[in-house]
DNA sequence: TTAATATGATACCAAATGGTATCGAATAGG
DNA sequence: CCTATTCGATACCATTTGGTATCATATTAA
């Protein structure tokens, strides 16, 4: 599926999904795996990357009765217009203001 | 409050949320004033204000019997830093992966 | 003083969220 | 074939979340 804002900060809400995106920032990882590395049942980790998997920030390669789940380098452009947004204050180049301005975009860099 | 990486994703989760920033961006905004922009109550927006002071994204100047609500420009180096280590995907540039192992940050730019 | 205004605080509610327990399906290996 | 393994799906539960309704407080203005 691809992603969107609301999906998508909503999935960087939880820490446990972000703990994921981390771990699988170091490669690809089956849910077994990364069940080792929290303390929750595998089912709750299979919830959790369904989240992810939602908002396309991560994909899933079937292997036999294996699946590995990595990142999606993809296709990230509208959550990241957005970030750009509020960097901008944490940057305090406020002037910078003028993007979001020109762009005509009451709802921000995307919605 | 300071702000923190939890606190401060769950608080861009919601949408109402992120949309008050974006007007506080362009200016200080009384509750009345924002709530005028939603279809929901000034106690509905008063709660969403909570939670972005609570987490250190907007702060209140009080005047009266008015209170104006601004961003808060000031530390917000950890959110920005988590956002950072997100946007090595977003940018493809995995290499910069470094970052997290010379940190040697097993939870993130920040926790 | 009195009334209108701007806000805070809280009890309450429905829905979403994060978790467990449990079942079944498909694959690997003896 | 038979068993263990890896995983998906779902029913169920407690807590959190986002909202309303309502009342109290403080300030402005007539």
């Amino acid at each position: 599926m691809d992603i969107n804002t609301q999906n998508g900060f909503r999935a960087l809400a939880d820490p446990t999904r972000r703990d994921i995106l981390q771990r699988l920032a170091c490669g690809e990882h089956t849910i077994a795996q990364l069940t080792e590395h929290f303390d929750m049942t595998r089912a709750a980790v299979k919830k959790h990357l369904t989240v992810l998997s939602n908002c396309g920030l991560i994909t899933t390669r079937v292997s036999g009765r294996e699946r590995f789940n990595a990142l999606n380098p993809n296709d990230f452009a509208p959550m990241r217009d957005w970030i750009k947004f509020f960097d901008q204050f944490w940057g305090n180049q406020l002037t910078n203001l003028k993007y979001i301005i020109e762009n005509n975009d009451q709802k921000g860099p995307l919605q």
